[in-house]
DNA sequence: CATCTCACG
DNA sequence: ACGTACGTGAGATGC
């Protein structure tokens, strides 16, 4: 079976026929790619993966549609109570939230939504507001109708408490959250969107409204409708109780549901155990995390804010003079125009979009030309810095806490990473010198100390013992330096007589292996024809033959698979590996990536959940997570106790489910700030 | 809202 | 022949 986009044009007035066709043979991605290129839209059909969940209607208990009408609104006490004790006799009760916000720091609860089976759900309203005319006191009177929000959760914190009954969410952490700052702990938890994580992360989103279409055939009330969009959006204390009934008590519904779809289908997915240990657990800890943030002081970040301000003017000036007009030296469009029309710099390549591309890589080569460019590499250092770094974090100050609160998004990232948005404190700037200073910001609180604590080549290291590259496990074992070592076997210059430019071609070409290496890439990173890039990868294959095995083994896997697998049995699928055309080598790459850039995150996952244990009776809270590094906050009597017991942690987190053939290695630093401590 | 650019591991 | 390093999130520009 071929398919690919030249045949479209043949096949053009029958490309509905074929979108079909190709949606039900299961070929997706392709589907897709191919839809998008005739500007139509794909058909839906039911899911019919047999590794995912079962499709729409087969394999599942009888579930009536979403009927609406059947949702009830809970006014008084006694009503509530019903449904706390249906939800105690089930044993298992579907949850959702509907609040103020986004920022779960800041978000005020508004009502409640239960399920307890399909169509058995209820909205318990506590602080809409009345509408005009409603109320006697003006519009922030609340609405006459709903419960006191005191005597709601009191009545509903022991059912969300109860260790025998199960409290189903989509995205728990976020309402883990909410209700925990009113002061009730939700647990135990079964969460639908880390169900559809473990099994399908690559296949497709896990938001609420695509899991609702994909598994339920159903489209559940946007959210827009009630609060609409952009400048005149409402809160939903707005939304009148007889439109926020339906729209949250569906949530509940579809959450219940969804949770009746999942669950019996993790164990036939083989990722039973992924979810219990990788994924559940971790929804308390990043709760607890969150919540308790990181110290950042207001005014480092401004005065620094303020220096890059004058530097920027100046450079600004200069660049001006230099190009002989003024222009936005942000916009790349007005910089290519000047650098490759105007000056007639060579190497002007144009993007899709007609306009010059003016990367970094593109103005270091043009710096040796002229000094325009090099100006603009340091404009856009700072206006980098500033924008996103002391001008941005200032605002996700939480005045009530004066901490930064990120949110980790769980199943984010394909491989099992975890991401961090509102603001991103997984990319705070530490490679260069005036960045790295940001770092100055990031305080310990009064008496404490921030302390971190980071594996050491752990990507390497894991791809060591996949790989079975005996050379490397043995350069692990006895210490070395890594890149050093690599840089020795390969170049045959010894340890002792290393450069740090030889080094520095090692460590691009172990990098490179891990990203799934091509001679390409490798030439560009390095600067070289490709042709010596492709003879140090062939040298490299030839001195580490394991490598080449693992690839090329992976490669197999994931063709007759469609997914990968990490060392703790995450499934990563890789839809696009089989599809003809440009999709198909960014998916090898991807593929070769994976089981060790997941193994990793897998690692860092079960450290984190064990560490809260370890730590416990110490004064130290685990507050950021970056990929290998994990940062804490500690009283200062108590650095080495928390190092010990954080570093026995990491060290052994892999332990028992796997053994690794290297060691792990966990590097610990301190200070009074992130950048001291890292 | 897409694109470009750049911050991190 | 062609085009590629893996995984992310966010701000500014400009359609």
């Amino acid at each position: 079976m071929e398919v690919s986009l030249d045949d479209l044009e043949v096949l053009e007035p029958d490309a509905e026929v074929l979108l079909e066709f190709l949606t039900r043979m299961e070929f997706r991605s392709l589907t897709k790619r191919i839809a998008d290129g005739l500007g139509v839209a794909a058909p839906v059909l039911p899911d019919t993966d047999p590794r995912g969940a079962a499709p729409v209607g087969q394999d599942l208990p009888a579930m009536p549609p979403i009927d609406r009408s059947a949702y009830s609104v809970v006014r008084d006490a006694e009503t509530l109570q019903g449904w706390i004790a249906q939800a105690m006799a089930r044993g298992e009760v579907a949850i959702d939230t509907e609040t103020t916000g986004l920022n779960e720091m800041t978000a005020d609860l508004v009502g409640v939504s239960l399920a307890t089976g399909p169509n058995m759900a209820c909205y318990i309203p506590l602080i809409h507001k009345a509408e005009a005319g409603e109320g006697l006191f003006g519009s922030d009177a609340l609405a006459p109708g709903q419960m006191a929000l005191e005597a709601a959760l009191a009545l509903l914190k022991p059912l969300l408490e109860d260790a025998s009954v199960l409290k189903i969410l989509q995205n728990a952490k976020y309402d883990v959250k909410i209700l925990a700052r009113y002061g009730i702990d939700v647990a135990p938890i079964d969460d639908t969107m880390l169900m559809s994580y473990a099994m399908n992360a690559g296949l497709h989103g896990h938001g609420m409204d695509a899991l609702a279409e994909r598994y339920l055939g159903h489209s559940p009330i946007p959210i827009k409708d009630l609060i609409g969009a952009g400048k005149s959006q409402i809160t939903f204390d707005r939304v009148k109780i007889d439109a926020a009934a339906p729209y949250a008590a569906e949530d509940a519904d579809v959450t219940w549901r969804l949770w009746k779809t999942f669950k019996p289908q993790l164990h036939g997915a083989g990722v039973t155990t992924v979810y219990e240990t990788l994924e559940r657990p971790l929804v308390p800890v990043l709760a607890r995390m969150e919540m308790a943030g990181i110290k950042v002081d207001r005014d480092v970040l401004s005065r620094m804010s303020n220096a890059f301000a004058q530097k920027m003017a100046g450079l600004e000036a200069e660049i001006h003079e230099l190009a002989g007009e003024s222009f936005n030296v942000g916009s790349p469009a007005q910089l290519g125009e000047i650098l490759f029309e105007k000056m007639g710099l060579p190497g002007g390549q144009k993007g899709k979009t007609g306009k010059y591309a003016t990367p970094a890589d593109v103005l270091e080569d043009l710096a040796t030309e002229h000094d325009l460019p090099g100006r603009v590499l340091d404009w856009r250092q700072l206006s980098k810095l500033k924008s996103t770094y002391t001008d941005a974090l200032q605002d996700h100050i939480n005045p009530d806490t004066g901490r930064v609160h990120t949110s980790y998004v769980i199943a984010g990232a394909n491989t099992g990473r975890l991401a961090s948005t509102d603001p991103n404190l997984q990319n705070i700037p530490v490679r260069s010198e005036e960045g790295r200073r940001i770092r100055e910001a990031f305080v310990a609180d009064q008496g404490k100390v921030l302390v971190s604590l980071d594996y050491s080549q752990i990507e390497l290291r894991i791809l060591a013992h996949i790989a079975g590259i005996e050379a490397l496990k043995q350069a692990f074992r006895e210490g070395q330096d890594i890149h050093a070592a690599t840089a020795s076997e390969m170049f045959g210059v010894p340890l002792d007589q290393m450069t740090s430019d030889v080094r520095r071609q090692a460590k691009a070409i172990n990098f490179g292996v891990i990203y799934g290496i091509s001679g390409f890439g490798l030439a560009r990173n390095l600067r070289i024809p490709r042709a010596e890039a492709q003879g140090f990868i062939d040298r490299y294959f030839d001195r580490f033959p394991g490598i080449k095995d693992y690839m090329e083994e992976t490669k197999a896997f994931a063709k007759s698979n469609s997914y990968v697998q990490t060392l703790f049995g995450r499934k990563i699928h890789t839809p696009e590996i089989n599809a003809k055309g440009p999709g198909a080598g960014f998916a090898y790459r991807a593929a070769i990536n994976a089981p060790i850039q997941g193994t990793a995150a897998d690692i860092i996952r079960r450290a984190m959940i064990r560490m809260e244990a370890a730590i416990d009776g110490l004064p130290a809270r685990m507050l950021l997570q970056v990929h290998d590094e994990l940062l804490f906050e500690v009283d200062e009597g108590a650095v080495d106790p928390l190092i010990a017991r954080a570093r026995e942690v990491m060290e052994g987190a892999a332990s028992p489910a796997v053994h690794l053939d290297v060691p792990i290695v966990v590097d610990a630093g301190q200070g009074p700030n992130w950048a001291k401590a890292h």
